[in-house]
DNA sequence: TAGATTGTTAATCGATTAACAATC
DNA sequence: TAGATTGTTAATCGATTAACAATC
């Protein structure tokens, strides 16, 4: 597939219009038009299509976008069609909280792998997660040919980690540490945490 | 504070300055040039030099940045340099790993409230944090003036309780439920979703 | 058919980058 | 002083929005 022309900001924004979809069929509903999409995602119609029409005409003129049909195309769009199966690293608060998230089967996610470096925890499970010791790790993501991995340790091993999954072969990280990770650019890496995003609205309520 | 003129996205990136500054004072840098933080940051200097003029010019021309300055006046900037409360509701795996996130107060975030519907749940401790029952939750707030809330409850109740701390007088939602809100526009919202998080990474690593 | 809404092109808007005089 | 780097202006780039012909 040549998606090289697709601005990432666009790819982005993707998963959202899916939540959404996907809402929209619970509720019973079968079509939507651009705009009543777009307000439900606080977003405008024009962007909506705009977006979609980078990967074809989805709708009908008139009638607007049948729900079923769109979200089985954003689904192949973005390589859902399949379980990906993750790496977890940390079995602490976050990470146990993680290992355990609903969220993830049931929208075809699964922590295949489940690692730390704590003894007390290494050989237990967290639900049926198997923990492993770290030093397992690198050999068992190039096993299971596992190219996602999460990262839930504390930011002093954060870099480290992320390095030794980078040379196991993993080509995304998803970073809970509060740190700056320097990584190949090749590397999908995205960050999550929570502080910088509370600091954000820090700014805008003020000093009141 | 007249603080309209700047650029939201602007405000969004002065954390990942913060945190960066504070890691390269941790590791004893006494002063920086927007190009070295440019490269940590995997950014340019003429962005950080852009977004830093916003403010002021914190900046010595063939020198660069004293690190211990920017980081106080990045702090004052975004409202940093007092303690924020804040309210979290649900104590389920997540909420609770939230409850004892260190990263929260060692950057001047306290989980002042914490409620949860279960009665098993509710009266009990997580950490030093009693669990109240979200009947409580307005007047909790209320009473102590808490503007920001975190929610770590199921997708199905995540906008009732929304609503609800809108109207007990929340301006800042942090929303970790795979749902969209439905919200006032004064409100500020910002979801942590890591599924729509991998799901973006899934369309570039793509079905190898 | 008339009304609604798409897909797309062109216009606008805003953000990023480049360049450089000022100056430490 | 010479070298380095800021702060800022102007140029570029890219994303969003508006508009509308096509068409269901």
């Amino acid at each position: 597939m040549a998606k090289v022309d697709v601005p990432d900001i666009v790819i982005s924004r993707l998963p959202r219009y899916l939540q959404t979809l996907n809402q929209m069929a619970k509720e019973g509903m079968h079509t939507v038009s651009s705009s009543d999409l777009a307000a439900r995602l606080r977003t405008t119609a024009a962007q909506i299509r705009k977006d979609l029409s980078y990967f074809g005409g989805f709708g009908k003129q008139g009638t607007g976008y049948p729900i079923y049909l769109l979200i089985e195309e954003l689904q192949k769009i973005l390589n859902l069609d399949r379980i990906w199966q993750v790496a977890l690293v940390g079995a602490g608060n976050l990470g146990r909280a993680l290992a355990q998230y609903p969220g993830f089967p049931r929208r075809g996610i699964e922590i295949a792998l489940l690692f730390d470096a704590d003894p007390n925890v290494v050989g237990t499970q967290i639900g049926t997660i198997p923990v492993q010791h770290v030093d397992f790790m690198e050999s068992e993501i190039q096993d299971q040919g596992i190219k996602i991995g999460i990262l839930a340790v504390p930011a002093a091993a954060a870099q480290q980690i992320a390095d030794r999954m980078v040379s196991a072969g993993i080509e995304g990280i998803l970073n809970y540490a509060p740190v700056t990770l320097i990584l190949p650019e090749s590397i999908h890496a995205m960050d999550i945490d929570p502080v910088l995003q509370l600091q954000t609205m820090m700014y805008f309520i003020g000093e009141d």
